[in-house]
DNA sequence: TGTACATCAGTGAACGCGCGTTCACTGATGTAC
DNA sequence: TGTACATCAGTGAACGCGCGTTCACTGATGTAC
C-alpha cells in the first residue's frame, strides 16, 4: 500500500522536514503578497522563514515550484473552509447561504494579489492553466449542490447549472477587486451582494409545486 | 497658454524623443506580457526596443514609471476605441450595443495579464490605486449614457445607474478570465453574453409609457 | 543654400551589488545492540 | 537506558553572472547668419 501522499518512490517525509517546508510556504505567501511574485527572491523568502538559502534548495528546485505548492495548499485549504461552513449553515435558503459563503471566503487583500499574479502566470504556462481549471472545477462541485438545494427550499429550481456556476464565480472575482479598491465603502459591498442575488434569480425559475414562488432578490437597500 | 501636455516648465518634446519613448512603451507591453512585470528587466525592454540601457534612463527613471506610463496610454487608447464604436453603433438597442461594446474591448490575453499584474501592484501603492479608480470612473462615464439610452429604446429604464455600472464592470472582469482560460469554448463566450443581458435586465424595469415592455434577455441558446 | 556652432539624445563601457546556485561541512535525528 | 554509528537536513562560505545605474563621449538635430 502506498504512503498517504501516494508518491510511488518517495521516502517518508520526516517531521523536521515537513516543518521546514511549511515555514517556507508560509513565508512565501507573505513575501509574494508584499513584493509581488516576480520581485520576490529566494533570499527574501528564506530570511522571512528564518533559514539560509541552502535550506530552500534542499526542499524546492525553484521559486516557481514553491509558488505553485503554496497556491495549491492555500486554495485547497480555503475550499475546505468553504465546504465546512456550507455544510452547517445552508438550510435557511439563498440569502443565508450567500451570507455564510461570503463569510467563509473573505475578500482578502494579500490572497487576492497572489491569485491575480498566479492567474497571469497560469495564462503563460499550460501546466498551471490546468491546475487552475481543476481548482475551478472543484469550487463548482463544492458550491453547486448547496446553491441548488438552497434555491429549491426557496421554491426555485435552477435552469442551467453550469451557467449559474460560472456566473457566480465570475461575479465573485469581478466584485472582489471593487471591494478591495474601496475597502471602506459599504455600498460597494451591498451592491456586490445584490448582484449575487440577481444572478441567483436570473438563473432559476419558480418551481411548479412551490408554495410561494417568489424571486430571491429582496428589497433593495439604500 | 501652456503647452498641449500642460506641464508647466517642461521643454517641448522633440520628435525623435517622442519616437524613442513610444518604442520603449511598445516594447514594455510586449515584455511585461511575456515575462510578467516583476520578472522584466530594463535590459530586456531596451533590447526589444532596439536601444541601449542609457536610452531608457534618459527617458524614464524606473521600470515602475514605465509600467504606469504604458498602462495609462494603453488603457486610454482602448477607452477611445470604445467611445468611437459606441457613438456609431448604439442606436439598435441593448443587444446590438452589447455586441458592439464586446467587439470594441476584445478579451486580449496579453493585455489581461498586464492589467492583472497592474491591479495587484496598485493594491500595494495608494497612488496607483487612485489611477485605477480614475480609470474606472472614466469607463463608467463612457459607457453608462449609451447603456441607459439603449435600454430606454428597448422600453426599459435603469433603476440604479451606479449599481448597474459597477455590475457591468465586474461581469466584464470576472468573465474575461474564464474566456481566456478556455479560449476555444463557444459556450463560455455565450454564457458571458447571457450574463451581461441578465444584468441589464435585473437593473432596469419596464418604463411606464413603453410600447412593448419586454425583458432584454432573449431566448436562451443551447 | 551653405557653413559654424550649440544643444540634445542615445551610445557603450565600467563599476559594483545582489542574488542564484553549489557544496563541503556539522549538528540533529534515528537506529541497532 | 546507554553507547556507537549512519543518515539526514540545514549551514554558511564561495563563485560568478546578470543587471541596475552612471557618465564621458559622439553623432544627430536644430539654429543663426
Amino acid at each position: 500500500m502506498p504512503p498517504p501522499e501516494a508518491r510511488p518512490n518517495a521516502r517518508p517525509v520526516s517531521a523536521r522536514r515537513a516543518r521546514t517546508r511549511q515555514r517556507l510556504l508560509d513565508a512565501a505567501l507573505e513575501v509574494f503578497a508584499e513584493e509581488g511574485f516576480g520581485r520576490s527572491t529566494v533570499e527574501q523568502v528564506c530570511e522571512r522563514a528564518g533559514f539560509t538559502r541552502g535550506a530552500f534548495y534542499s526542499n524546492f528546485t525553484s521559486l516557481d515550484e514553491l509558488f505553485l505548492a503554496m497556491w495549491e495548499r492555500r486554495s485547497a485549504h480555503m475550499l475546505d473552509d468553504l465546504r465546512a461552513v456550507l455544510a452547517d449553515v445552508a438550510p435557511d435558503g439563498p440569502r443565508a447561504a450567500l451570507h455564510a459563503a461570503l463569510a467563509a471566503v473573505p475578500v482578502d487583500d494579500a490572497w487576492y494579489r497572489v491569485t491575480a499574479e498566479f492567474t497571469a502566470h497560469a495564462l503563460r504556462h499550460p501546466a498551471l492553466r490546468r491546475v487552475m481549471a481543476a481548482r475551478e472545477q472543484a469550487i463548482l462541485e463544492t458550491i453547486m449542490p448547496v446553491v441548488v438545494a438552497a434555491l429549491s427550499r426557496a421554491g426555485r429550481r435552477v435552469t442551467d447549472e453550469e451557467a449559474l456556476g460560472r456566473a457566480l464565480v465570475a461575479v465573485h472575482d469581478g466584485t472582489s477587486v471593487q471591494v478591495l479598491m474601496e475597502p471602506d465603502s459599504a455600498s460597494v459591498r451591498n451592491q456586490r451582494e445584490q448582484l449575487f442575488l440577481h444572478v441567483l434569480d436570473a438563473y432559476s425559475a419558480p418551481s411548479e409545486h412551490a408554495a410561494s414562488p417568489v424571486p430571491v432578490t429582496p428589497e433593495e437597500p439604500q
